[in-house]
DNA sequence: CGTTTATTCTATAGTTCTTTGGAATAAAGG
DNA sequence: CCTTTATTCCAAAGAACTATAGAATAAACG
């Protein structure tokens, strides 16, 4: 097979799969995917243990999937350039297609996605500007501040129960957590569901939002 | 990390990646990209051995990336869809635009792109209809007999020396091989131009052809 | 400068993937 | 049925990848 001509290239094309085979880079690039981040917040938001998570980041910089920049004692880490978020896109929307057994993964954990009608970037764009929505940012106050949809009120999960009392029961919420498989959002509408909101998730996350082409806005908690 | 509750989520869509992270892999889809093989015909044409194809094929299938039927003692393969295709395609403009290595090696097996002034298979199809292009299917016989671009003769490059006479010296000359990393027709190219006729590649091969809508001849050679 | 903090480098154990030989299966033909 | 051909299953050796401990580097601060 050595002899094989074309054996370099395909083997360089190889890189670029062999970069996405690893769930935890996929879910540092889907953490990325909502703005830039020192390895220890990819550390923190990924769930994954700081040193890995420098490890898997030098293998993303190797594939020119991310690139770095120094500030103090800092690295921040970022998207290498647009074409990387559109094309984690087609490959969520690939695997998706694909994968009979991802589309089981995600039922099992963010259940039937058609129960919780959720709602699409398109739509909250066009509604954000009128009044009767609320945008409810259920991640944590960190990567709130990080960049949020423009007016979303940060309230995390863990303090979502405690804090019902501040949402409107005559408006409709839109809830929205992290990546298009975040399991948070679609928890917190049942939770508020429970309680007589009405609420929906927004489709995709911040990524999906992102990726729609709309603006993030950045700052501390405002809800 | 097991705690992560999308971990099973990305671990899915991991599959995908690492399904797409093998050279002989992608060498495989590249051929089934040009139409159904038995496991004979890809393990010739893609030059892995037989049982390695075999191998592989299963693990492709268990992506759903390609299907299979049997037909008496054959088994065929083709891609699953038309998506699998589309997706191909966009992992190697995505891989071409990311690995500056991918080039480089690109460059070094094919030639400079530039110099060789590649045909796209949109400007082929048009010109297809009128007189003044002869479009030369550089593959094996057998692979041409598979299906080729309409009215292409089949030259195998390993015969093109011995039947440099039968081409025309006053038409264009369309020469074109399999994927789109195929080194064979830019070498086909060069020995014709060192021999004083037109002659320019076909960018994409086959494959592109395919992609861009446009249909296949079936049948054996003509030419 | 020496110290502290953030990150990366080096080395390694454990795991998973690739490849291939040998046996097994499935269909076709005598 | 027995044989032949095409393909797949099983198992084991070898190669590559992941995760992590321990050492090293780089910048900031006193």
């Amino acid at each position: 097979m050595a002899e094989f001509p074309e054996e370099p290239i395909y083997r360089q094309l190889a890189r670029i799969g062999r970069t996405l085979a690893s769930p935890v880079r996929l879910r540092l690039l889907d953490v990325l995917d909502q703005g830039e981040r020192t390895v220890e917040q990819l550390s923190d938001e990924a769930d994954v243990p700081l040193k890995n998570t420098s490890a898997q980041l030098q293998q993303l910089r190797a594939a020119h999937l991310v690139t770095s920049r120094r500030d103090g004692t800092r690295v921040y880490y970022r998207l290498a350039d647009e074409r990387v978020s559109r094309f984690l896109g087609e490959l969520q929307d690939f695997a998706g297609d694909r994968l009979a057994d991802l589309r089981e993964a995600v039922s099992t954990h963010l259940g039937d996605p058609a129960t919780l009608e959720p709602v699409t970037a398109e739509e909250l764009a066009l509604r954000l500007a009128g009044p009767g929505v609320v945008v409810v940012d259920v991640r944590s106050a960190a990567a709130h501040a990080r960049g949020h949809v423009p007016g979303a009120v940060s309230v995390p999960v863990a303090e979502l129960r405690d804090r019902l009392g501040e949402l409107p029961r005559d408006a409709e919420i839109v809830a929205y957590c992290g990546g298009p498989y975040c399991v948070v959002s679609p928890r917190a509408v049942r939770l508020l569901r429970d309680h007589g909101l009405r609420a929906r998730p927004l489709e995709g996350g911040i990524t999906r939002w992102r990726r729609a082409g709309n603006r993030l806005e950045e700052g501390p908690a405002t809800g």
